[in-house]
DNA sequence: TTAATCACG
DNA sequence: ACGTACGTGATTAAC
């Protein structure tokens, strides 16, 4: 007896497909070729072949519009047209399958079933073949019969029906499956049944009546309002059944033989695995090489002990995110030849030790911190592997193994190993060797596969100038922390504390009751419930109460400004008096962490504390900033002065904004000038409120509605000025409209240095999630070079600070300004050095310019 | 853990 | 007819 295995190849890559593609955000290689259906494909096809051990293999696809399509123009009407990124992965299945050594077919007008329905006939006319279908479409189950079973695949695993357990299961025989499909109709197919009738009673007819034939010589019979819609739709019924029929004569180019399981071409199939980045794949036939070179971690017992040849990998363990404070687990080391592991303890006895070979690392910023507070030093890092990674736009955690698992390289996550943040436990030196020596091995072996990416997608100067050099600036900024002078913060929170009881009882009694002032949901109840003010705004669980709205109502009853008093002093209480004294350390200074790699636009973010979001808008909350102090004499700020809009000049070429910026216009007024169509000298600051608003817009892709809500004014009157605005600029138009078009060609936009970022959102079948798409392709390239010129301003001026021998430190960056502490002999060098680098630390068709200034404290160096 | 709010560029 | 600016992080309440 022989045996073929009849796979539908349509079905598995839709599955494979939807399986992963649910959020538009799914797997591709690094060209960018989407590959998430061939990954699961791939692995069904495995599996398959594993399980059943087939002689004979046939892989069914759909070609072209089948004869249903002319006989029923609705046929899979209605029907989501399937997606450009699943159409590409087709031709590339069939090459695989190729490589794999396993027939497909494929003929015009025909679906896979109807492949498949030829040879399940195959299989029942002759006496030497059985079959078995893999597919998780019900339809096959009429193919059902002596010599033919099908696996049908469920969403993890499967059930295998043969003609007995499918007869028990459903209480009819497979070949009325035909007749279930005519009555209950198909809605993916758009097959239309009788209309009414679905699984339960065609099931209960059908055990009743036996087939759709049955039914309709009984059909008088029937009674009630079932019987009448059966009668009605006899029509639709019978064409459903020929729709659902699948086919069992599908002329056949090829033969039996053909379809013989042959084995894998091993170099051709790594070939297509190696372009699909499918590493997994490509290991198991190495895996014999690999195995037999386990890796042997060698726990150093001694740290002199340690003898490295050539390049190798590092990585430093800690126990929890943060580095300032948490305890060292370990490091591992690994190149071809060792694979150490080496104890915190050990790790002291030799602070010089990392001094000397080329290293690569994975988030070297946490590395250099984490050791300095050991007093260990680490230097000649040449690659870092989180760096690279963001480059090009992987989905970035702390955690490496994340990055593994999306390259399909195996790697044990931190969570599983020490457990959820808020319950670390360190596990026996063992495990902890062994997950760091993994961790070291997995940088060595990606690191010429990520390097070369690098190079495909021409970053390497991103990489190698700014990026990886920043990380040591910003160890430094970090490890130097801000001084900070405890007692403004103290006093100021007892002023406050003050307030908010007074402020807490006027509002008890505007209000008539006592409530949790901080619950939007106790408040919101008292507003608009208790007190009947106007709701305008929803939430997903209420009324809205935030700021905008409390604005609205200001005039309506004195609780709203004690409202607004009262949110106003408890956030600064709580974040910034409660919560930055919280966060000082033992040395009287904040530590914060920038993180480098975890903004989608290239900026850093800072947390723990968050130092890039200290009040300045507002009066009060800006003296926060005096109990930021020097460590030497001074603090100052170099901010530059609108960057993005420059960037946007001269990104867009507008000729009429980059002569602005020569001419050092106030460009908000400038463009209040020419939107209100009045002279420079008569622009009001109302003119200018509006403009600026406006130009704000254009760096975040506008809407009226948008530009309405935030200068609150009508969203025609906001299109009025968008309009003109375009109409003055034309160039700005011409440059988003073209951004837009090649963004949704590409799927991702680029900085000036070429950082890029993918964009699946414009790809999305959502309209919404599709417009925010093409405000993001329009946004990033301004924001991120910004943020690419800020950063390189940085490790130049960082650079010069050493090459020039200054004590001074860069302490805080945020977003387009820098801060220092500089003892008082160095100021006039630093102001000069510092301008003298951010001003033309790269060559634009604009001029970029800084503001800078200097005082006793963070609030006075503005 | 998530939603709402508000601090920053 | 719909829903609507870009990028972040911390705190609080309420599940």
């Amino acid at each position: 007896m022989k045996k073929i295995i009849m796979i539908d190849g349509n079905n598995l890559m839709f599955r494979s497909y939807y399986a992963t593609a649910y959020n538009g955000n799914f797997m591709n290689n690094s060209k960018g070729f989407p590959t998430n259906a061939l990954f699961g494909f791939v692995n069904m096809i495995h599996k398959i072949i594993n399980e059943e051990n087939p002689e004979y293999v046939i892989v069914a696809f759909d070609k072209g519009k089948t004869f249903r399509h002319q006989e029923y123009e609705d046929y899979k009407g209605g029907r989501v047209e399937t997606p450009d990124e699943l159409k590409k992965q087709f031709p590339i299945a069939k090459k695989l399958l190729t490589a794999m050594g396993i027939k497909y077919y494929e003929i015009d007008n025909y679906e896979a079933d109807d492949i498949i329905g030829t040879f399940a006939k195959f299989c029942d006319d002759d006496k030497d073949f059985i079959g078995t279908i893999v597919s998780s479409d019900k339809d096959l189950l009429q193919l059902i019969s002596n010599d033919v079973d099908i696996k049908l695949l469920k969403q993890k695993d499967y059930i295998r029906y043969n003609e007995k357990n499918f007869e028990e299961a459903y209480g009819i025989k497979p070949i009325n499956v035909i007749d279930l499909k005519a009555l209950m109709g198909d809605s993916s197919d758009n097959i239309p049944g009788v209309k009414g009738v679905g699984e339960k009673t065609a099931l209960k007819l059908l055990h009743e009546y036996k087939t759709l034939d049955g039914i309709y010589e009984n059909a008088d019979n029937i009674k009630g309002k079932l019987g009448e819609k059966i009668r009605n739709d006899k029509e639709n019924a019978y064409k459903s059944y020929h729709l659902a029929t699948i086919v069992k004569n599908v002329p056949m180019e090829i033969t039996i033989e053909d379809t013989k399981y042959k084995g894998e071409n091993r170099e051709e199939l790594n070939k297509l695995y190696e372009d699909l980045e499918f590493y997994s794949f490509l290991k198991k036939e190495n895996k014999q090489e690999k195995t037999k070179k386990e890796v042997k971690v060698q726990i150093v017992k001694n740290i002199d002990d340690i003898k490295i040849n050539g390049d190798a990998a590092v990585y430093l363990e800690i126990l929890g995110q943060n580095y300032h404070k948490s305890s060292i687990l370990g490091m591992g080391v690994y190149n071809e030849e060792i694979a150490y592991f080496i104890s915190p303890e050990i790790l002291k006895q030799n602070p010089e030790f990392l001094t000397q070979n080329i290293k690569y690392t994975y988030d070297l910023k946490k590395m250099i911190v984490a050791l300095k507070w050991q007093g260990v030093k680490i230097d000649n890092v040449t690659f870092d592997t989180m760096i690279a990674g963001a480059l090009l736009d992987y989905n970035m955690k702390e955690d490496m193994a994340y990055l593994a698992n999306q390259i399909d390289y195996k790697l044990e996550f931190y969570e599983t190993i020490y457990g959820k943040n808020s319950s670390l436990k360190k596990p026996n030196e063992e495990i902890i060797a062994k997950a760091c020596v993994d961790r070291a091995k997995f940088i060595y072996e990606t690191k010429e596969l990520f390097q070369n990416k690098i190079k495909e997608e021409n970053v390497e100067y991103l990489f190698n100038e700014i990026e990886l050099p920043l990380a040591t600036v910003l160890a430094d900024m970090e490890f130097t922390g801000v001084k900070i002078d405890k007692q403004v913060l103290k006093d100021m929170g007892e002023d406050i504390q003050i307030k908010l009881e007074l402020l807490k009882k006027d509002i008890y009694n505007s209000a008539g009751c006592e409530f949790n002032i901080s619950s939007p949901n106790q408040l919101s109840e008292v507003l608009f419930e208790k007190l009947n003010l106007p709701h305008k705004k929803k939430t997903a669980s209420g009324y809205s109460t935030a700021i905008d709205v409390l604005n609205k109502l200001k005039d309506k009853h004195p609780i709203i400004n004690q409202i607004i008093e009262y949110r106003k002093l408890s956030k600064i209480y709580g974040t910034y008096v409660e919560g930055l004294i919280n966060t000082i350390s033992l040395d009287g200074k904040i530590h914060t962490i920038y993180t480098q790699n975890l903004t989608r636009t290239g900026r850093l973010s800072s947390i723990e504390p968050n130092l890039q979001n200290i009040p300045v808008r507002d009066d009060f909350g800006r003296s926060i900033r005096k109990a930021f102090v020097p460590i030497f004499d001074y603090i100052l700020g170099a901010d530059y002065s609108q960057i993005e809009l420059r960037v946007l000049a001269h990104m867009a070429n507008v000729s009429s904004l980059k002569e602005a910026f020569h001419n050092k216009l106030d460009i908000h007024a400038k463009t209040a000038s020419d939107i209100f169509h009045v002279p420079l000298e008569l622009v009001t600051s109302n003119m200018r409120r509006v403009a600026k608003a406006v130009n704000f817009g254009i760096i975040y892709g506008i809407s009226s509605f948008g530009l309405a809500e935030n200068v609150g004014i009508r969203p025609a009157e906001a299109k009025n000025f968008i309009d003109t605005y375009l109409q003055t600029y034309p160039g700005i138009k011409e440059y988003m409209d073209s951004s837009i078009n090649h963004a949704k060609e590409k799927g991702y936009v680029t900085t000036m240095f070429n950082r890029k970022r993918n964009i699946p959102e414009l790809k999305n079948t959502v309209y919404t999630i599709r417009q925010s798409g093409e405000r993001i392709a329009l946004n990033t390239p301004v924001q991120g070079t910004a943020a690419d010129i800020i950063k390189l301003a940085m490790v130049k001026v960082y650079k010069a600070f050493k090459d020039n021998n200054l004590k001074s430190k860069m302490i805080i960056q945020v977003h387009d300004e820098l801060i220092f502490d500089i003892p008082k002999e160095e100021l006039e060098k630093v102001k000069e050095i510092v301008t003298d680098i951010m001003d033309n630390v790269c060559e634009l068709s604009v001029p970029l310019t800084i503001d800078i200034n200097y005082g006793k404290n963070w609030a006075e160096a503005k």
